[in-house]
RNA sequence: GCGCCGAUAGCUCAAUUGGCAGAGCAGCUGGCUCUUAACCAGCGGGUUCGGGGUUCGAGUCCCUGUCGGCGCACCA
């Protein structure tokens, strides 16, 4: 019985082994009717129709259909292909397989035009007539004189109905179209410009009219030359005396008036890019904001630098590395999950005030607000405190607000404004929470107590959670989820902060604090530790967590600590998350902000 | 890692109790010299995510795998 069933339903959609037998002319619609013939026969009479009758016609398609799954599953099975295209001897630093495997299976697709999609097929098609006519639909270059952009500036505010006398050749991606008998219109669209296109029989005679309709697609670039004029709807155009396609598109685009499905706009964030203004706007944004933060720094002087992404250690930051391995070396490297250690190597050496915008790696779970690679902003200045840092980091801040959006409060993408000027609102860390609690806490506070708290707000935390943990999670919770302005939180307890020095006037807690926007955790800033003797204390005991298996200890960075024995200036430092900057300045969540986040292969 | 939800045409989505898989846009054919998501007429287009099962019959029910979303946990 299972056997019936599957036979029919390999034969009769996507008519793959009729198409591959070479009997085109069978039509789908046959293949169905006969389906649901077969069925209701069945239905009807299940002893009606002996399967011996039935299954001889449909075996054998099957059996056809079944062949050609499996020729085409071998086709991209990495294993069979890659015998014959990769070396037998090849040596260890040789790419990996997949990319001899991506060549291979790029050159299969090219070889089996039928089993595509119908509109893939057409677009196939024309750009094959194209070419046998001795058209070329990706040329080197065409006479392209002004962009959709100059066109437009040039004729802000041309009346209906005009022609002004000037000529231009312009570009664009075709975004709609509007073909009536011998006038055509098609919307171009060149970055975020868009401009219209006119293509008359007048204009550019039978022949080359008659081509635009049957050659162009949406989602073609094409160019156009001609003259600049308002049609007599008003909209400014060029009326084409020549055209000609300059790339023939081979997918279809996504229907304009609809919003991408979330996960196609990340996969495949170039259709995103097309199809939605909104996400051309997040890129120019965030390279707006980028440029600012660089702005800002140099206008003080700071030095921009780039310091390892590939590490021999994992330090800087608590949190789990991956591991990658170097064959030249032959050992095991460490994605960062942070530039700090080397930013302050580089304040030890006299770059007193440095910065850099980078990558970091860590190997965690992501959610609206993680990232597994995530751009960092991290800032050192010798004689500088965690006060001095914070009134830079609000600094800087406004001064990517300002830039980017011409003020201080900006507008997120749920309509409502944030507001980012003035002074912000700061905190201690155990004032809010004993504020919060309606108890004092503080470093003093015995953990038994902070557990007592923790049970009465009926808050389930880890039994086995020291002082400082506890603290951090009560504040979490009654505080720090609450906190909507921009807001520093100050003094943390020592115990979590092991490369922070601890505060002047009370050594139990830390000179660092976290700046809060609209709930999370913007940046965090530090009076730097900078005693090596204390340093290599904290280090040390990082490195002996790690034996003990915190797999997100620091390992003891022994080329450190010797570069802050040559003595390190007194500093402050600052990091501060990139894509949540972004996330801040415009309300989107984090893999908006990102333009190629990490998703899993399809 | 656990729980809940989802995957249907190129795109965005429907499909009643398990009973002939549809719509809009996009595509194809024809018409239209001022359209703006053009319009009018007609026609194609489906491995309902993969695998297995129940049933006369599965997009729909059951098991399983893959991918995704949300929540919790972990994690700053």
């Amino acid at each position: 019985m299972p056997a019936v069933r599957r036979a029919v339903r390999l034969r009769g959609p996507g008519g793959r082994p009729r198409v591959a037998r070479g009997r085109r002319a069978c039509p789908r619609r046959a293949g169905r009717r006969r389906r649901h013939r077969d069925r209701r026969a069945r239905a009807d009479d299940p002893q009606g129709v002996p399967h011996h009758q039935l299954l001889p016609a449909r075996s054998h398609a099957a059996r056809a259909a079944l062949r050609l799954r499996t020729q085409r599953r071998r086709a991209v099975t990495p294993l069979s292909t890659s015998c014959d295209v990769v070396p037998p001897q090849r040596n260890r630093f040789a790419p990996r397989r997949t990319a001899f495997v991506r060549y291979v299976t790029m050159t299969d697709d090219s070889q089996r035009p039928p089993d595509i999609p119908e509109q893939m097929r057409v677009r196939r098609e024309k750009r094959d007539r194209l070419l046998a006519n001795g058209v070329e639909p990706y040329p080197v270059e065409v006479p392209r004189t002004h962009t959709l952009a100059e066109v437009r500036a040039a004729h802000p505010d041309l009346p209906t109905d005009t022609a002004t006398g000037d000529i231009v050749g312009v570009t664009g991606r075709v975004m709609f179209l509007r073909n009536t008998g011998k006038l055509c219109f098609a919307t171009l669209r060149e970055g975020d410009t868009e401009l219209q296109a006119m293509i008359s029989l007048n204009g550019v005679g039978d022949e080359a009219l008659a081509a635009w309709k049957s050659d162009v697609d949406l989602g073609d670039h094409v160019y156009v030359h001609g003259e600049v004029i308002t049609s007599k709807r008003g909209e400014l155009s060029v009326m084409a005396d020549s055209w000609q396609i300059t790339s023939k598109a081979m997918r279809p685009l996504p229907v304009m008036h609809k919003e991408l499905a979330e996960e196609t706009r990340i996969r495949q964030r170039y259709i995103d890019l097309i199809v939605r203004p909104k996400a051309n706007e997040v890129v120019r944004t965030r390279a707006g904001v980028m440029r600012a933060l660089r702005d800002s720094f140099h206008q003080r002087g700071y030095i921009e630098v780039e310091t390892p992404m590939l590490q021999t250690l994992h330090g800087g930051a608590a949190a789990r590395p991956f591991v990658t391995e170097s064959n030249a070396f032959d050992m095991q490297l460490f994605l960062r999950i942070a530039p700090e250690l080397y930013l302050k190597r580089c304040v030890v050496g006299g770059l007193e005030k440095v910065f850099e915008i980078n990558r970091n790696f860590r190997n965690e779970g992501s959610d609206s607000s993680h990232s597994p690679e995530f751009a960092m902003l991290e800032f050192y200045e010798a004689y500088a405190t965690y006060d001095s840092m914070a009134a830079l980091t609000r600094e800087l801040v406004q001064e990517a607000a300002k830039t980017v959006f011409g003020s201080h409060v900006v507008t997120l993408s749920d309509g409502s404004d944030y507001d980012l000027s003035g002074e912000w609102t700061t905190l201690t860390m155990y004032g809010s929470l004993s504020e919060a609690l309606g108890e004092e806490v503080t470093p003093e506070t015995p953990a038994e107590a902070l557990h007592g708290y923790a049970k009465q707000r009926e808050l389930d935390v880890d039994p086995k959670l020291t002082h400082g943990k506890l603290v951090e999670e009560l504040w979490e919770h009654l505080v720090g989820d609450h906190l909507y302005a921009p807001t520093f939180v100050r003094d943390f307890p020592i115990e979590t902060s092991p490369l922070t020095r601890q505060h002047r006037s009370d050594p139990n807690v830390a000179e660092k604090w976290d700046l809060y926007v609209r709930g999370f955790e913007l940046a965090t800033g530090y009076s730097e530790l900078v005693d090596p003797v204390v340093e290599r204390e904290r280090l040390t005991e990082q490195a002996r967590l790690g034996a003990e298996g915190d797999v997100e200890a620091m390992q003891l960075d022994e080329d450190f600590l010797r570069a802050l024995e040559y003595g390190m200036p007194p500093s402050g430092g600052v990091g501060m998350g990139i894509d949540r900057l972004l996330m801040a300045l415009t309300g989107l969540g984090i893999r908006e902000t990102i333009l190629f986040p990490l998703v899993r292969p399809e």
